[in-house]
RNA sequence: GGCCCCAUCGUCUAGCCUGGUCAGGACGUCAGGUUUUCAUCCUGGAAACCCGGGUUCAAAUCCCGGUGGGGUCACCA
């Protein structure tokens, strides 16, 4: 066992002036993951002291976006909420000359005329980064920096600086453009008396082009991949691979895994592109995990209307085409299309059949036909109908009358399709009478 | 532009700190195989140390420079 360490305090500060972005989860998730393998505590914070811009629908949407990924947090506090405590430090600052009351014109319409601004000691400021090592800053190119509009309204910096001191905030583990703000905070904090909390700058997440990720790569909030059809576990797994590994080779984790291989020594420098391909492909490992049920649940919420619809929809042969679909999608958005292409609706209502498609290759409509009744008589005892059982029942006559001359009509006649699962998945699927009735029909549409 | 950060297959990355394994894995991709078709699955292949110096018997690894990319320069956060 690792002896007992000091206890570990994180947090996320998203401010609410737009949707949560995955590159503000991946934040939010190694705050989370480090202090939870810490025994520590994660909190979340809305930094909404712009009020203009703060909005109560994004604040909503970052709540349901962490809960959805399964990010919680111990404590939420507003920014908004918590004049007072800036107010008093300001104050302080004042009092102790580390910060005065500038008169100037308002850079806003408006009447203010005055802004507090933080006196710039003028020196560098080093500070040891856990992923990035020793940085070191100039502070002169600062300037005496606003730090608040008046001694009610508190600006970022200031508010940051007092929230971590009182929040007791350990570890800032944030993003890599938030390095160049650590000057300027580390300057409040020396003026406050307040102790420095370590620093760990994440790499940024990246566009395919390596750019800053955004709306105009695609789907960039967390609840557009939700209804997308992408798992929580699968996000936060590939979230957690982007700019971190656990040193070794395995790729595949749940969240509870992840906290507890989690470490910012392992956690990269460089940006990292969001690959939606591996995205994908992480997320079908995790469906592959899922449980019959939660399969059914997924598909089902994804399953268009029209489908649902169908005279011949039922639930039980939803069930029965469950590993056919899990077979064709990374997503379950992929339902939907699966539906447009025309992949799922003849399993619930007869296919239209094109009659010179019955037959295989140089095979005339008549050879078809035998082949057809031929089957109908080999299904008529199969108990029970299962995809072995089925395949039992076929498999000698069809080598040796040529699979693709007997196999071919069997799959076609059920499904109407060029392209489908194997014949004895879907006469499992349909069922004994429903698979046989196709074929009948098959056969008299030969006639 | 100033300041700061970064740099291994197309992408995510291991290896770097404590120089010496054909530079490993995964996604994608290509080729075979299984298969009536699609998908799945199996096997195999191609694919990288940004460039230039230096240190060293030996450099992806250490040092310097260059180039490239990113971030940041608000009375936003």
């Amino acid at each position: 066992m690792q002896k007992k360490q000091e206890s570990v305090v994180t947090r996320f500060a998203p401010s609410p002036t737009g949707v949560l972005h995955v590159g503000s989860a991946r934040t939010a998730l190694f705050n989370f993951l480090f202090a939870r393998k810490h025994g520590g505590k994660f909190i979340l914070r809305m930094e909404d002291t712009d009020k203009k811009r703060s909005k109560r629908e994004y604040d909503d949407d970052i709540l349901e976006g962490l809960s959805w990924l399964g990010i919680a947090y111990d404590t939420l506090y507003r920014q908004s909420e918590r004049g007072n405590i800036y107010k008093k430090h300001l104050e302080k600052l004042v009092a102790n000359g580390y910060a005065y009351i500038s008169k100037e014109e308002s850079k806003e319409e408006g009447k203010r005329s005055e802004v507090v601004r933080f006196k710039n000691p003028n020196r560098k400021v080093a500070f040891k980064d856990i992923v990035r090592g020793d940085i070191e800053f100039d502070t002169t190119e600062l300037g005496n920096f606003v730090i608040a509009k008046d001694m009610e309204t508190p600006l970022y910096h200031l508010a940051v600086v007092v929230d971590d001191l009182d929040m007791g905030v350990t570890h800032v583990i944030r993003g890599e453009d938030g390095i160049s703000n650590t000057p300027r905070q580390i300057l409040i904090q020396e003026a406050l008396g307040a102790p420095r909390p370590l620093y760990a700058h994440i790499p940024l997440i990246l566009a395919p082009d390596r750019s800053k990720l955004s709306k105009r790569h695609g789907a960039v909030s967390v609840v557009e991949f939700r209804e997308k059809g992408y798992l929580p576990e699968a996000l936060v797994n590939f979230l957690a691979l982007i700019g971190w590994n656990p040193g070794d080779e395995r790729e595949i984790f749940t969240i509870d895994e992840l906290i507890k291989e989690f470490s910012l020594e392992n956690v990269q420098k460089g940006g990292g592109v969001f690959n939606v391909g591996k995205l994908d492909w992480v997320n079908k490992e995790h469906i592959k995990k899922l449980s019959a049920d939660k399969l059914k649940k997924n598909i089902i919420k994804h399953l268009p209307d029209n489908i649902k619809k169908l005279d011949g929809y039922n639930e039980r042969t939803m069930e029965k085409i469950i590993p056919i679909i899990v077979e064709h999608i990374n997503r379950f958005g992929e339902v939907e299309e699966m539906a447009e292409r025309g992949e799922l609706g003849y399993f619930f209502e007869r296919p239209e059949y094109e009659k010179e498609k019955i037959a295989w290759k140089e095979d005339s409509l008549s050879d078809a036909k035998r082949h057809i009744n031929k089957i109908v008589g080999l299904l008529q005892n199969i108990e029970p109908f299962t995809i072995e059982t089925v395949k039992d029942a076929i498999w000698d006559y069809a080598t040796e009358q040529g699979r693709g001359s007997v196999l071919w009509p069997m799959r076609y006649a059920l499904s109407g399709r060029s392209k489908s699962p194997d014949p004895f998945t879907l006469s499992a699927a349909l069922g004994k009478k429903e698979s046989i009735e196709r074929l009948e029909a098959a056969s008299r549409a030969l006639n």
